[in-house]
DNA sequence: CCGTATCCTGTTCGATACTG
DNA sequence: CAGTATCGAACAGGATACGG
C-alpha cells in the first residue's frame, strides 16, 4: 500500500478525546458515504464504487482499509477468478450507521434553509462594523 | 480572507445530492467539534478556541465563518475596546446538533471496541489469500 | 474484477508575525 | 481580544498505467 492508512492518535491522546479519534476516521470525506451505500447489504467492490458515484478506486481502497481496520466493515475474498470481494457493515457499523441516518435524513430536508443562507451572507470584511 | 471560503457545489449538484453538499461544509475536522463546544451556550472566540482545545486561530476563524455562512452560528460584534465578538448557535444549528450528539454519545461509549479492532487489524497486503 | 504503484496538482493547516 | 497575512510542509486525492 502507498496509501498507508492515515496515523491513529496516540493512546494518550484518544484515550482523552475518543470523539476526536473515531471522527477523524470517519469524518473524511469519503467515509460517511461508503458507510451508507453498504446500509442496504452487501456490496461487491465495484458495485460499491458504482453506488457512491464519484469515488476513486484509489480512495475507495483506501476507505475501506480504514473501515475495516477500526471494525465497521467486513471484508471477503473469494479467491476465485475473476476474483470476488464483498464488503459488509459489521454489528459495530450498523450501530455506527443508525446513528448517521438521522444526520442524512436532517441534510436532505434542511438543504433549502442552508442554500438560502448561504445567498444572504456578508463576510465580515464587508461589513462596516468591524 | 487569505483562507477563502470552501467552494460550495454548483447549483445542479448540489440539488442532486444535499448530503454531499451539507456533509462536505460540515464533515471536516473541526465544523462538528465547533458545533459541540457552542452547544452549552454562547461562546467568544478566545473561549471557544480553548474549548475546542488543539485548534488553531486561524483554522476557528475559517470555519466559524463556512458555519456563519451555511446559518449554523450566529455572530455578534460588540465595537468596544478590546473587541468583543460572540457565537451562538443558530436555530438550524441547534436541529443539527440534536442529529450529532447521538453520533459523539456513540464514539465514546464504543471507543474501546475500535481501539481492539485496530489492534487485531491485519491489512490484506500481508494476507497470502489475495 | 479488484485492486496497487506512481505521478502530480491543489488543498489543508499549523507556525509565525502582525494589526485595530 | 479577535482576528488576518504569509509561508511552507504535509496531505488529499485524481489520472494513468499496470498486475494477479
Amino acid at each position: 500500500m502507498k496509501f498507508p492508512l492515515p496515523p491513529v492518535q496516540t493512546d494518550a491522546h484518544a484515550e482523552r478525546c475518543p470523539v476526536r479519534d473515531v471522527l477523524d476516521c470517519i469524518g473524511d470525506r469519503w467515509s460517511l458515504l461508503t458507510l451508507a451505500a453498504l446500509s442496504n447489504g452487501t456490496l461487491r467492490f465495484t458495485r460499491l464504487k458504482h453506488a457512491i458515484g464519484d469515488i476513486s478506486a484509489r480512495m475507495l481502497a483506501q476507505t475501506l482499509r480504514v473501515l475495516e481496520r477500526d471494525g465497521y466493515v467486513l471484508r471477503q475474498v473469494y479467491p476465485t477468478i475473476p476474483p470476488k470481494v464483498e464488503y459488509t457493515l459489521t454489528a459495530l457499523g450498523r450501530s455506527l450507521l443508525v446513528k448517521i441516518i438521522p444526520l442524512i435524513e436532517w441534510a436532505g430536508k434542511n438543504h433549502p434553509r442552508i442554500r438560502k443562507a448561504r445567498k444572504t451572507y456578508v463576510p465580515p470584511a464587508a461589513n462596516p462594523a468591524l
